[in-house]
Formats: structure tokens, C-alpha cells, sequence
DNA sequence: ATGGGGACAGTTTTT
DNA sequence: CTGTCCCCAT
């Protein structure tokens, strides 16, 4: 049923072993150093190999692995080595092709968890009730469905959306609980009836035959637990086991991991519990901080010696994580003495930080900073949010400095890019009933809601896809006339492409193809796959055909160009594939769209996007309380939702190399609002003799905003004690630069208590009455332009004292 | 069936 | 201030 003959593969296997087997000398070894070599040559048992920012955790990693092999501890198809990226995994195989002068090929299990999971799920599919051919949906197709299902629950889709429903068992999944599994608090979710869907849901992809991505690893989890002879079959056939990021393991993974370790306990686990910040998406720092009460008698190797950034960017980086509790511990440190110490830098508000970051980068690409040039290659601007790049875009736009986005929308997950997919889905599997909705009236063929209805319940009372039952509608003539047509075309359509394929691969289209076929190509000796593109004429055929390049030829938006583009983009990609299917295992797995280094461009990016990377400059902007640390983040968790900020913050400034600026705004317009800013805590935690004070030129004595802030603020949150301290303290005690007046422009420090109604005055939005409170801020009603405002108290003078606030 | 407008919400993101 | 989603009028 399978197509997959697990025994002959393994056996296959074991016959290909030889050109492994001849041990070698270890010349990989002498380029480590101490610790590093520690952690490669502790083969057997379990590893924990605590690696700090830039301190050759690949390197390790991927020398630990060339030595498995050339100790003949395993052969390349005995490892197990996880990532969370495909990119991880795509550098860890280069690596170690290098390492080893290209001479493995294969490493199959060597790639994502989700990959590696999709590989064994397709062999043991029929013990969790699918097929070995089920789709991976993506969240769309999630949340689509549990859309339809929330509505035939009868609950209101506005007060339950489907979102959140998706988020609930996203979390269930990555905790590796099954619907009957669900218990505790979590019963009552979602109106008590988060359970019940998450049931039907799972009904209902298995109905689909399909899976979403936390599936793979559930899957796989309950397959171990139920089925012991699998489990053995594979703990047996993995000698070795690597993870790499073990700081962003779940629930899930983590089981999954243990069942498979818990034979020969030959688990090495790299990570570093400073960088772990993605709690919110399912992540248990738990996870390493354990490691050594889960496997007693661990050996734990730190990484410390760090090849990347200056000694004061790393002291700095390493005062600020300090602040967190219940750490493994690991204290950076570098052989290179000097360097720059990091710049710390506040504005006025959120425009002029932009102005400001733009002019210091083309500074630093001419070299007039006393340093070497720096292109704008070298230089990344690590936002908290991705909303705050575009003061950044607005602000390079208009001075025409390049600039590249990371982590915006990934190419196969525009809009046309999908519509086209859904389309290849259908030509394969005319019986993917999600794709059938997606393209069905795309473009549009004048089937509306009343129509696709209709569809529906025929489809159901006969218990067929919604193609066929499409079909049984036209035969029963249930399609008024224009509708019926265009439908019938399109079952036409749909029914010439499948049978182009079916023609084509008689053999694949029933089994999968592609990618997990790995294990098969080393066994097989990679036999490369003939490509004679008769995929891509017919995925061109299918886009012209369906009308739907058509449709945005005729589309006179200003996107429709792009999207044009887009399509050429996609045929261009399936080049590299034998056939459809074989892309869309691809697609569904990998998603990413790496865009070849072109001219010299700054990086604007996130900073949870930053990790893993590293630049020569770094800029760090919008440090203000409630932005960074994110206040959504210490509501909803917490100190340790803080502690997970504050990870970030660690992780942005050991991005740095050479340069690393943090800055703030006094001022920044949230949500069209404008709000006054306190300097983030971080930057009090910064350690002051690795933090030098910049003064911004152009503002006297050292800005503006932020000297009158810096004494206001002090005072007023003394009193409010909502946070503990703002950074201006510290940043004002160690300024080198002149200092203005502690009370400038006869604003008062203690004028913080305001009535309702009263009137006052503010420095850039001019006369206004109070309105109320918002938490520590002050909201304001302002006479001229804007209307509403929240900002704090010590912004704020009373009317009748501003008789002589000079402008 | 479709598009315009009003209501509403609004981190971080991989697979 | 945006962008998205849904409803309602055409």
C-alpha cells in the first residue's frame, strides 16, 4: 500500500556501507579549539554542548558528525540530525561535504524535524489512519477548515474566530496531546467546546487524508507509543542522534526525541538556553535546562570562546542576560582585545530615529567614521516588531538608500503563487476537495456562494469529492446557465490534467515522490531523475487554460504585474523537480524563498529573524518600554514573557561584529497614535563601561526630548513605581556630553497629577483637556489636529504654567 | 455575484 | 493609521 519496503531498505543499506567504512584521518580536528574538540570527540552517551552566539556551534556540530563517520561509529544513513530550518540543515550537509572533500552524498535524516517526521509518516501512515500519499496542508487550508467547522457547530465565527481555534491546537499539538488528551483548564477553551472540534478536525484530515505540520510530529509520537516494534525498529537503526537548536524544541519533539534515545542514549543536543525566544510558538526552554536530569550522567561541554564580536559588544550583550533567572550559565569571551563599544542613542521620536539610522549607515559605507567603510551589506537594522520597518522604508525611499526586507511574506505564500499550487494539487489529486474550493471561482466563473453550496450538498449526499459531485450537479442540471457552463469547462479542465499526469507517471502519482525519496536515491546510488519537462508545459497549460493568467493580464491593480511575474517565478522553480508532485512535497515542506545576493543593500529585518545571522553593524532601534520589552509579551507571560525579551535583546546585540547601536524614541505614533516612550529597562541594564553615549548631531547639548525626559522621567516614576527603572538614569549619569538644565523649560517634576477636564499644554501637540487615564498614561484631548493622545503625565504642564515655555 | 464601505483589530514565525 | 473581513446594496 505503501510503496515502501522498509525492510529492503534497510538492508539496501547496510550493503552500501563500505565507501563510509574506511577510517581516516582526522584532520577536521586540529581547527578546534579545546572545548570544541571536548564536545566532537564525546561520541558515545549523552552531550549537552551549550554553544553561545558565534562561538562554532556548526562547526562542532558538523565535525562531530564527519567524526561519527570516520570512526565508523555509523554509517551516513544510521545518523539522526535534526533542525528547525531548512536552511540549518542545508548548511550543516555543505559543511559537511567540505569537510569530508564531498566524498558522502547522502545523509537522509539529516533535515528538519517536520522533514525527517514526513519521511517516516509516509511509511507508517496506515497505523494513524491515513494514506502514505496525504497532503500537508498549510495554515490557510487550517484555518479554512476549522472555519466550516466552527459554523456547523452553530457558534458565532466574529466571537470564536477560526484563528484562535488554530492557535488552541497548534498548542495542544505541540504539547503532543491528542484530542481525548486535551484536560485540565484547556477543556474549557474555546466555549468549552475546544475539544470537541479539535476532534472533528482530526475526523475531518483524516477524512481529507492530510495533515497539518504540527500532525507530523503528533503522528509520529503516537505511532512510537502505540507501536513498540516501530519504535525499536528505528531507536536500533539510529546509532547516533544530533539536534541542533534544542533551546526551540517542544513538548512534541522533545518526546519524540526521548523515545527514540532511550535504547543507546547516543543524543547530542545543542542549543542555548539565552537564545530561546520562541516560547510563544510552543518552545520549552525547560527542555535544555533538563537535559541532565533527563539523561544522568550527560556530559555537558560549554562553547565560550566567541569569534564574533568585540569584547565590549559581548560584555554588553552578557550584562544585559544576566538579568534573567534560572540560566545554565555560560559567560562569553573573545581572544581580540578592543574594539567598539556599543552606541547607545535616543530621539525624539520614531522619524527621527529612521533620519538619523539613514544617515549613520551611509556614513559608516563612506568610511568617515573612523572606521573601515562598511557596505550596506555589512549593516542590519533587527526591528522587535515588523511594523516598525516601515519608518524605515518610508525614510530609505525618500533617500534613495537600497534596502532589503527579510521575513515579509515568503514567496509561497502569496496569494497567486497559492491559487497556482492549488491548481497542480487538484490536476494530481482531483479528490483535494480544499484545493477545489480555492481555485473553484478563481477567476471568476459566476459560481457564488449559492452555487459552491450546491456543490456541497451534493458532494455530501452522495459522499463524494466536491469535483464529482460538481459533475452529478451538471448531470442533474441543479447549475443555472452561465454558472453551468463555465463549471463544466473547469471539470473538463481538471479531468485532462489529471490524465496528463496519470499518462505521464503512472507510478508516482500514487505514491510520493521526491524529496523523502532520499533514503531510496543513497540506497540506489542517486540515479539522476530524467527531465524531460513535460511538467512544465503542463503547468503552463493548466494557468493559461483555467484563465487564470488571464484574469490578472486583465487586472489593472498595480500589483497584477508582479504577480505576473510571480507565476514565470513558480514554472521557473519546477525545473529543478521531475514532476508536480515531487514540487509540491517541496513546497509544502520548505517554503522558503531565498533570493540571490544581488547589488549592496542594508537588511532590515526582525529580530527573531536575525537568529543564526550575523552583520558588522547592527542597528537595534525602538528600545522603549512596551515596544521592547513587548508589553503584549509581559502581559500574557509575564516575567517570563520579560525573560524571553530579554533573550532577544541578547540575541540582537551578538548579532553585531564590529558596531552595534541601540537607540530609543521619546516619541513614536502607535497605531496612528501618538504616544511618549520610556526608555526601555533593557538599556539600564546595559553595563555602562561597554555602553558609549552618543550625542545626535544636529540637536544641542545632546537631544532634545531626551534630556528634559530623562529628569522628568526619573522623578515621575519613582512615584508611579510601574516600572522598575527606566534606562535614562544611567544613561544621563555616564553622559560625557554637556547637560541641560535638570528643569528646562520651567516644567515642574512634580506637576505629574492632573483632574480630568483640566486644561494643559504639551510641548509638540500643543493646548488640550485631560480625558482620563489610560494605565500610566495620560490621555489628552488636543485643541488643534489629532484629537485624542496618550502620553505620560511628565510630557505635560499645566495651561497656566506654559505662559513661558519657549518653543 | 460582486464590489464598496463600515467595523475592527493590530508581536514575534518555522515547518 | 493601516489592512482584513464581512455584510449589504447593487
Amino acid at each position: 500500500m505503501t510503496g515502501f519496503d522498509e525492510d529492503d531498505a534497510f538492508e539496501g543499506a547496510v550493503s552500501l556501507s563500505h565507501q563510509a567504512m574506511a577510517a581516516r584521518p582526522t584532520p577536521y580536528l586540529d581547527g578546534l579549539n579545546p572545548s570544541q574538540r571536548e564536545a566532537v570527540e564525546a561520541l558515545d552517551g549523552p552531550v549537552l554542548m551549550l554553544a553561545g552566539a558565534g562561538t562554532g556551534k556548526t562547526k562542532a556540530l558538523t565535525c562531530r558528525i564527519a567524526h561519527l563517520m570516520n570512526t565508523n561509529r555509523a554509517r551516513p544513513n544510521e545518523i539522526l540530525s535534526v533542525t528547525f530550518t531548512n536552511k540549518a540543515a542545508r548548511e550543516m550537509k555543505n559543511r559537511i561535504g567540505t569537510l569530508l572533500g564531498g566524498a558522502i552524498e547522502g545523509m537522509p535524516w539529516l533535515g528538519t524535524f517536520h522533514s525527517v517526521c514526513v519521511k517516516l509518516l509516509r511509511r507508517h501512515a496506515e497505523l494513524v489512519g491515513l494514506k502514505s500519499s496525504f497532503t500537508i496542508l498549510d495554515t490557510d487550508d487550517q484555518i479554512r477548515l476549522l472555519k466550516q467547522l466552527i459554523v456547523a457547530a452553530n457558534m458565532d465565527e466574529k466571537r470564536w474566530p477560526a484563528r484562535q481555534l488554530a492557535g488552541l491546537i497548534d498548542g495542544w499539538k505541540n504539547k503532543a496531546l491528542t484530542p481525548e488528551k486535551v484536560s485540565g483548564g484547556d477543556t474549557a477553551a474555546f466555549d468549552n467546546r475546544g475539544s470537541e472540534l479539535y476532534a472533528q478536525y482530526q475526523a475531518r484530515l483524516r477524512a481529507l487524508n492530510a495533515v497539518d505540520f504540527g500532525d507530523l510530529l503528533l503522528h509520529m509520537v503516537t505511532i512510537f507509543q502505540t507501536h513498540p516494534d516501530v519504535l525499536s525498529q528505528y531507536q536500533r537503526w539510529f546509532k547516533y542522534i544530533l539536534v541542533d537548536e534544542y533551546q526551540d524544541t517542544n513538548v512534541a519533539q522533545y518526546m519524540w526525541l526521548r523515545l527514540l534515545a532511550q535504547g543507546h542514549r547516543n543524543i547530542c543536543c545543542v542549543g542555548d538556553d539565552d537564545q530561546s525566544i520562541y516560547g510563544w510558538r510552543g518552545a520549552e526552554v525547560g527542555n535544555i535546562l533538563r537535559f541532565e536530569r533527563d539523561f544522568p550522567g550527560a556530559k555537558v561541554v560549554r562553547l565560550e570562546q566567541n569569534y564574533r564580536s568585540t569584547e565590549h559588544i559581548l560584555a554588553a550583550a552578557s550584562g544585559l542576560i544576566q538579568g534573567n533567572e534560572g540560566r545554565l550559565g555560560k559567560t562569553l569571551w573573545t581572544a581580540v582585545e578592543g574594539g567598539e563599544k556599543l552606541r547607545l542613542i535616543g530621539h525624539w521620536d520614531g522619524e527621527e530615529e529612521a533620519r538619523w539610522i539613514g544617515e549613520e549607515i551611509e556614513a559608516l559605507s563612506r568610511g568617515t567614521r573612523g572606521m573601515k567603510p562598511f557596505d550596506l551589506n555589512a549593516q542590519a537594522i533587527l526591528v522587535r516588531a515588523s511594523h516598525q520597518m516601515r519608518a524605515f522604508e518610508d525614510r530609505f525611499l525618500t533617500i534613495g538608500m537600497p534596502y532589503r526586507v527579510i521575513g515579509g511574506p515568503r514567496f509561497y505564500e502569496r496569494l497567486e503563487i497559492r491559487d497556482a499550487m492549488a491548481y497542480f494539487r487538484l490536476a494530481i489529486t482531483p479528490e483535494d476537495d480544499l484545493a477545489f474550493e480555492r481555485v473553484i471561482n478563481q477567476p471568476k466563473r459566476g459560481l457564488g456562494n449559492k452555487a459552491q453550496q450546491n456543490i456541497q450538498i451534493t458532494a455530501r449526499e452522495n459522499g463524494v469529492c466536491l469535483l464529482d459531485g460538481a459533475r452529478i450537479l451538471l448531470q442533474q442540471g441543479g447549475i443555472s446557465g452561465k454558472g453551468a457552463g463555465q463549471l463544466r469547462q473547469f471539470v473538463a479542465n481538471v479531468d485532462r490534467w489529471h490524465d496528463v499526469i496519470m499518462d505521464a507517471s503512472p507510478a508516482t502519482a500514487q505514491s510520493p515522490a521526491g524529496d523523502e525519496d532520499d533514503l531510496f536515491e543513497v540506497l540506489e546510488d542517486a540515479v539522476p531523475p530524467a527531465h524531460d519537462h513535460a511538467h512544465l508545459r503542463l503547468a503552463e497549460e493548466i494557468l493559461e487554460d483555467s484563465g487564470y493568467v488571464a484574469m490578472w493580464q486583465n487586472d489593472k491593480t498595480p500589483e497584477a504585474p508582479g504577480r505576473l511575474e510571480n507565476l514565470k517565478e513558480l514554472i521557473k522553480a519546477l525545473e529543478q523537480f521531475e514532476n508536480l508532485q515531487g514540487f509540491l512535497e517541496h513546497v509544502a515542506l520548505i517554503m522558503d524563498n531565498e533570493s540571490k545576493e544581488e547589488d549592496a543593500k542594508v537588511t532590515l529585518m526582525t529580530l527573531h529573524g536575525a537568529k543564526g545571522l550575523e552583520f558588522p553593524v547592527v542597528f537595534l532601534p525602538g528600545w522603549e518600554d512596551g515596544l521592547f520589552p513587548s508589553q503584549r509579551s509581559m502581559d500574557e507571560s509575564g516575567l517570563k514573557g520579560l525573560e524571553e525579551e530579554r533573550r532577544l535583546g541578547y540575541v540582537g546585540i551578538t548579532r553585531a561584529e564590529d558596531v552595534c547601536y541601540v537607540s530609543f524614541a521619546g516619541n513614536r505614533r502607535v497605531y496612528g497614535q501618538w504616544q511618549s516612550q520610556f526608555p526601555s529597562r533593557f538599556i539600564d541594564e546595559l553595563p555602562p563601561s561597554h555602553v558609549e553615549v552618543l550625542t545626535p548631531p544636529g540637536l544641542n547639548g545632546g537631544g532634545y526630548g531626551m534630556q528634559t525626559l530623562g529628569s522628568q522621567i526619573d522623578d515621575r516614576v519613582a512615584k508611579a513605581d510601574v516600572y522598575n527603572s527606566p534606562g535614562w538614569r544611567r544613561l544621563q549619569s555616564r553622559g560625557t556630553q554637556p547637560q541641560t538644565p535638570k528643569t528646562p523649560n520651567g516644567i515642574k517634576p512634580d506637576t505629574i497629577e492632573f483632574d480630568v477636564g483640566e486644561r494643559v499644554f504639551h510641548k509638540k501637540f500643543g493646548y488640550g483637556h485631560v480625558a482620563g487615564q489610560d494605565g500610566d498614561k495620560l490621555v489628552v484631548d488636543f485643541e488643534k489636529g489629532g484629537g485624542q493622545k496618550k502620553l505620560i503625565a511628565a510630557y505635560v504642564v499645566a495651561a497656566e504654567e506654559a505662559g513661558d515655555v519657549p518653543f
